[in-house]
RNA sequence: GCGGGUGUGGCGGAAUGGUAGACGCCGGGGACUUAAAAUCCCCUGAGCUUUGCUCGUGUGGGUUCGAGUCCCACCACCCGCACCA
């Protein structure tokens, strides 16, 4: 026994190099336990660990460790996102080479994700930029060639002008770079495509079968794969030519009272090459801003071309126009307008004042009800319709389908929002993409035997634009298939390719091939993912396809990689600002000191504003750096403060108050260890149960990834220790808590461990068991109400009878003056909780 | 606009339809100390005529012996998508 006071830079330190030396959270992937894929989302190499890095791998790290307390063989890895921009900006700025930026950066964050003490299994660290990594994802690119999933097509792209680079659609906002923020422009380039589309229905159907995923983010993947079932069928122009539309409401085809193209729709062009006016509007179109406010409040506007669009069964000539709200990358780029069922079809009609006719009506009754003020887009009965009168919206679609099919004119058709991958990027650091361009043979992809086609060392940042493609010698080999002259391929992968497999090369690491088949079906799928929220969509859909590509081409079986997802709230924190000069200037949290309802800054003791609770960002300045609390409070305190108070789905408000609190706790846990004595004798029923239903509350909450819960119920276990007499009952409560604490403050448990007396590592130690007849509680408090109101409390043995319990409840004081003589007419028993009576 | 989520003390948050506010933070009082730090103990939703009572989980209704929890309507905030035919 010691009284002397827990000291976490050395415990820490201490327990860092244990589990180093014994390889503890080494992963056997010939072990006969049950296997357990605990998995955190890769961070990027930026150059240090933020606050929300150190929550993310928490979480993990304790689910990690109680895993492998329940007699898991768990596989817990880490690795580096280590290709993207970032790097070749600081190769710009600062003039270092991106590679070298990169590997220091991940050399620095490594140190700091060791300083808190996490149960990863490093023999597995990966870094996507290098060789051995991206060599292998050369390989399976060829392959998914090979299978018809990759290709090549003049398109027009997002070129971000400052990056220099072509973006993916969800890469930009609001019509702006997700990185540079400039305004983005449209090229037309040569660009690399994964068919992402021929999976759109399986990757819509696999949403059905995560259950373990949220409902947020399967609902966001379903919107942005976007299934919409209609109608495609041609109108015959009055110049001759055939115009197909498309709708989802063939239904409604007697409602239409015009037909609307895009401003770039072919139609479009050829009427505005020989008339100015149509020229001048569709310029005005493309102006139109694309930002969400832009868009909300942008006035419905067209373009009457004069042309005459042939009703397929009305014969009737429908107006066609070009419209502004039309989109030409949606279906067909033009529509058939139904003003009476589509709000924007209704807004342009009646500016144009163009006929509203009713064709879906509550009942046949109403069919000549007006409109009031806005479309009805909703369910009904079809009226003024021809043949459909009568019919439902449902068989009404059907009937029109049939019949256009039938005419020939176009058939029933499903249209997915969801568009091909592009993942060219005219950058150097990224995975060159292995294709060799022939003037003979044409595009052919490199032999398998060359790779890893690698990055050239020798490059310069000095002008923007791709350094491959300026590099004097690298592009320039010889054709594999003819032997010829012939180029590489300049441009080098998505970065969101790198993230798409990492998963499986974390489980299976050969050096010849990507992955060995039976390893990844021994692993896979991650039994528990976690990760933010703002992978919902692209990361968490790229990986999912390029999964089920893999499974498709028989690499793999599993098809989902993700069996749970879990994605973690924020790291928040208050602001401080004052306004210097007209600018509102920010500081950091460390420049202020804080009293109760003021903040002052430091250098010279001026008020600041305390402003919001926001999450943590550089521009802020309300961050708070890992590495300095660490060494401050050392990494058990900082672990327990991430899981404590906050559901881990929501925000965690960052405060100096709460960590200190924390590390508060770790001291007194440590003196409370340090009380333990061994032989104590007798037995405390009372804490004993206590022990127990604890034991199992926090093995719930911890499978349920309920931290803040758990954290509560050992801090109530703790009081309930402390308060108590030295008994053999106690003596098990202390080593129990030991070992409920040990996922979240593994340094701590090791040393108390030590310190009790037990062998090995409380690491290695098997979760302990509960004894389910100490679950149960032989006395039991119960309510007791008066008309729904509590009166009084009773005590009672558990299970006591319902005529029991009544008589106890009547004999209380408390409720006899309540009741005040009234008539009793009802009672009512819950057993083992309340008495309510009712007069 | 559409879709989803969340509203509980000063703060973060607990509560299978059954004692609202567990647990933590903040705050107040006290003990120890020459003093401080550390530690420990007590109090801490609001109000009142304080053995106890009334009110109280965003607002208004409803179901129920009993509602934070279920139902209906509304309000506020947050997130996602966005003229997707």
């Amino acid at each position: 026994m010691s009284d002397t006071r827990f000291d976490p830079a050395q415990a820490d330190a201490r327990w860092q190099a244990a589990w180093d030396k014994a390889q503890t959270f080494r992963a056997d992937s010939n072990s006969a336990k049950p296997k357990s894929y605990v998995l955190e989302m890769f961070p990027y190499p930026s150059g240090r660990i933020h606050i929300g890095h150190v929550r993310n791998y928490t979480m993990g790290d304790v689910l990690a460790r109680y895993k492998k307390a329940t007699g898991h063989e768990v596989l817990h890895p880490m690795g580096w996102d280590a290709f993207g921009m970032p790097a070749e900006n600081a190769a710009m700025e600062k003039g270092v080479h991106p590679g070298g930026w990169t590997r220091d950066n991940i050399e620095h964050m490594k140190a700091q994700l060791k300083r808190l003490g996490f149960a990863l299994d490093w023999s597995r660290e990966l870094a996507t930029c290098e060789p051995d990594y991206y060599g292998h994802e050369q390989a399976l690119f060829i392959d998914l060639y090979e299978a018809g999933l990759v290709y090549r097509k003049e398109s027009e792209v997002n070129w971000d002008p400052v990056d220099m680079t072509v973006l993916a659609n969800e890469q930009v906002i609001d019509g702006k770079g997700w990185r540079s923020g400039a305004e983005v422009e449209k090229r037309k380039l040569n660009q690399w495509f994964l068919k992402i589309t021929d999976f759109a229905e399986e990757l819509l159907e696999g949403l059905g079968s995560l259950e373990n995923w949220p409902d947020k983010v399967r609902l966001m993947q379903e919107n942005w794969i976007g299934k919409s079932k209609g109608l495609e069928f041609s109108f015959d122009l009055s110049n001759g030519e055939k115009l197909p539309v498309y709708t989802t409401r063939p239904d409604t085809i007697f409602g239409a009272s015009f037909v609307a193209v895009a401003a770039d729709h072919p139609v479009a062009q050829g009427v505005a090459m020989n008339n100015c006016d149509a020229a001048k509007f569709i310029e005005t179109c493309k102006k139109g801003g694309t930002t969400a406010a832009e868009l909300e409040t942008a006035e419905k506007l067209g373009f009457d071309t004069g042309i005459g669009a042939v009703h397929p069964f009305t014969g009737e000539h429908l107006p066609v126009y070009i419209a502004n709200f039309v989109l030409m990358n949606y279906g067909t780029g033009a529509i058939m307008a139904v003003p009476g069922h589509d709000q924007r079809d209704f807004e342009f009609a009646t500016k144009y004042g163009l006929p509203i006719p009713r064709v879906v009506a509550p009942s046949v009754e109403d069919a000549d009800k007006p409109f009031d003020g806005e479309a009805e887009a909703g369910e009904g009965v079809i009226v003024n319709s021809d043949f459909l009168d009568g019919m439902e919206v449902e068989d009404a679609k059907r009937e029109i389908i049939r019949r256009i099919e039938q005419q020939g004119r176009g058939q029933g058709k499903t249209v997915w929002r969801l568009r091909d991958w592009g993942v060219s990027r005219q950058r150097y650091w990224g995975t060159p993409i292995p294709f060799i361009h022939c003037e003979s043979c044409g595009v052919v992809p490199a032999s398998k035997d060359s790779l890893p086609i690698t990055l050239p060392e020798d490059v310069d940042f000095k002008t923007p634009g791709n350094p491959l493609l300026r590099h004097p010698t690298w592009k320039h080999v010889d054709c594999p298939k003819c032997g010829g002259k012939a180029e590489r391929e300049t441009d080098t992968l998505d970065t969101f390719v790198d993230s798409s497999w990492y998963f499986l090369r974390f489980a299976s690491q050969p050096a010849d091939k990507p992955f060995d088949k039976d390893e990844i079906a021994k692993w896979l799928p991650v039994e528990q993912y976690i990760g933010g929220i703002e992978h919902a969509i692209l990361h968490l859909l790229y990986a999912r396809f390029w999964t089920r590509a893999l499974a498709h081409m028989g690499q793999i079986e599993v098809t989902e990689p993700f069996a749970s997802l879990f994605t973690q709230g924020m790291v928040t924190h208050e602001t401080y600002s004052r306004k210097e000069g007209g600018k509102t200037v920010y500081y950091a949290p460390d420049e202020i000191s804080r009293e109760a309802n003021r903040a002052l800054l430091s250098a010279d003791g001026g008020e600041v504003e305390i402003g919001r609770v926001i999450k943590m960002s550089k521009s802020k300045k309300n961050v708070v750096d890992p590495d300095t609390i660490i060494d401050t409070y050392g990494a058990d305190a900082v672990r327990w403060f991430m899981l404590s108070d906050s559901p881990p789905e929501r925000d965690l408000p960052w405060s100096e108050a709460g960590i200190e609190g924390c590390s508060r706790f770790v001291h007194r846990l440590w003196r409370l260890f340090t009380a333990y004595d061994a032989g104590a004798q007798g037995e405390d029923k009372a804490l004993a149960r206590k022990t127990h239903q604890t034991i199992a509350a926090v093995a719930e909450d911890i499978e349920a990834l309920g931290f803040n819960k758990a954290v509560a119920r050992i801090y109530e276990l703790t009081g309930a220790v402390e308060k108590a007499a030295p008994s053999a009952s106690r003596s098990h409560a202390i080593r129990t808590l030991v070992q409920l604490v040990a996922p979240m403050m593994p340094h701590l448990a090791e040393e108390a461990w030590a310190t009790l007396g037990e062998t090995g590592m409380v690491a290695d130690a098997a979760w302990p068991e509960v004894d389910p007849a100490l679950l149960v509680e032989d006395e039991v408090t119960i309510a007791v109400q008066h008309k729904g109101k509590l009166r009084d409390t009773l005590t009672a043995p558990k299970g006591a009878s319902k005529e029991d319990l009544e008589a106890m409840a009547l004999a209380s004081e408390n409720v006899q003056r309540s009741i005040d003589g009234a008539e009793i007419r009802k009672v009512i028993v819950v057993p083992d909780r309340l008495v309510n009576i009712v007069t």
